[in-house]
DNA sequence: CTTGGTCGTTAATAATGCTTTAACCCTGAG
DNA sequence: CTCAGGGTTAAAGCATTATTAACGACCAAG
């Protein structure tokens, strides 16, 4: 499971950088924006889950931005939250349907934004998927139950392995390399070393059974039933 | 399927225009109400999936219209929000008590809102249909009595445990994310630090057995009979 | 208006066990 | 034979969870 990306918007590099910093922290993916035409470039490549938008911006404002974020229908699912100062007009901003998601005011205090994040987050998440079941050859991998049975044989999985198989599983046959085994599951900016990947899969041989596994040199490994 | 039917109600027309708008707009179908007599009129002639209550309204205010409608037996699975002033603590309390699924603070913002009302009703065909009795090798869950019973003993759980609880075995077995924990015990914009889902379900080992519930690192926790 | 109790939350600290590393071994291609 | 890529192992490193205590909010009884 990858990080989740947040877009940060504001002319302010100060804002920009104490805030990154505090969500980085946290666990996010971070990208900055300066102003609305950036912001939307970084967003069509990014497709981050959350875009925090300051309200205020020389040339093309949050309200703008907003609306064109809304526009593209590639980002039709992405969180937009504004940035306000206290004292605006709340009420012509709220009633302005520009397609907010929430509004968080100014003076920003890092712990509070962080929360307000997490809990706009947490909603989207809320909607996950549900049923996974596979099964292949005697082994059935249930997502949902985090559990995994080996001839009818119950194996409760750490994480990493479980999701490691997860992916492996997901396309049998097919040969994943390291390095998509690395975004996969350990997320695009997490650095482990190589052996790290053995190590799990050694695990997995061990536990389901040596054959199911197999490695390709110089390549990476697939799942076979 | 034919559409889900939400019923509004408040004293401004303005609202009731925009709120409905916005949610005919996602594919609901709507009725309005400018008060409650009114309102119960068309909900025992259109039996909503969810009404919108604004609590302070004159004649007869929220609190009552939702006691009124909880009186009626045919709308037992009726879901009812209420559309409250921001920081009114005490209305939250009664409220709850009054038999409410939710509170939405004003000012309202549409997307909040529709995603409210999509999680709510979501949650309705997702998490409701279990029975409001529940038996599982010796604990038996009742809802409507909110009690709890453990090899015929009766135990009578706080609120936030026994909603714990009755979340982790309205699916026995399955992986409730911390999250999705705390969107569906908590609510989605409360605050509250990961530790304290720890805590309730140290309290619930305490009362029911360590072996009825299952870690699992880095994911959430199971309730396993 | 007090008092005593329960509940929900947090903070601090301890315990657990998953992850990763590092060092060394094995194997097959060339 | 050589060596690059992979396998194995144990132990260190680390993140997550468990536990405990303490606090504040609330409520009911006096």
């Amino acid at each position: 499971m990858s990080k989740q990306k947040i877009l940060l918007v504001d002319d302010e590099p100060d804002i920009l950088e104490i805030i990154g910093f505090n969500l980085e922290r946290e666990g996010y993916e971070v990208f900055t924006a300066p102003n609305g035409r950036k912001a939307l470039e970084i967003a069509r490549k990014q497709k981050p889950d959350l875009v925090l938008l300051d309200v205020m911006m020389p040339e093309m404002d949050g309200m703008d931005t907003c609306r064109e974020l809304r526009e593209d229908p590639n980002l039709k699912d992405t969180l937009i939250a504004f940035l306000t100062a206290r004292n605006e007009d709340y009420s012509q901003i709220a009633g302005f349907d520009a397609g907010a998601d929430d509004y968080i005011s100014k003076p920003i205090k890092p712990r509070v934004l962080v929360s307000r994040v997490k809990a706009l987050l947490r909603r989207q998440v809320a909607i996950e998927p549900v049923a996974t079941k596979t099964n292949l050859s005697g082994i059935v991998i249930n997502k949902e139950r985090y559990v995994v049975y080996k001839d009818g044989v119950e194996l409760s999985l750490p994480k990493k392995e479980f999701e490691l198989l997860a992916l492996l599983a997901s396309q049998p046959g097919r040969v994943f390399t390291r390095e998509s085994i690395l975004s996969n599951v350990w997320g695009n900016d997490v650095i482990v070393g190589d052996r790290t990947i053995d190590v799990h899969i050694r695990k997995l041989r061990e536990k389901l059974g040596d054959d199911f596994f197999k490695t390709i040199k110089g390549v990476g490994y697939k799942f076979e039933p």
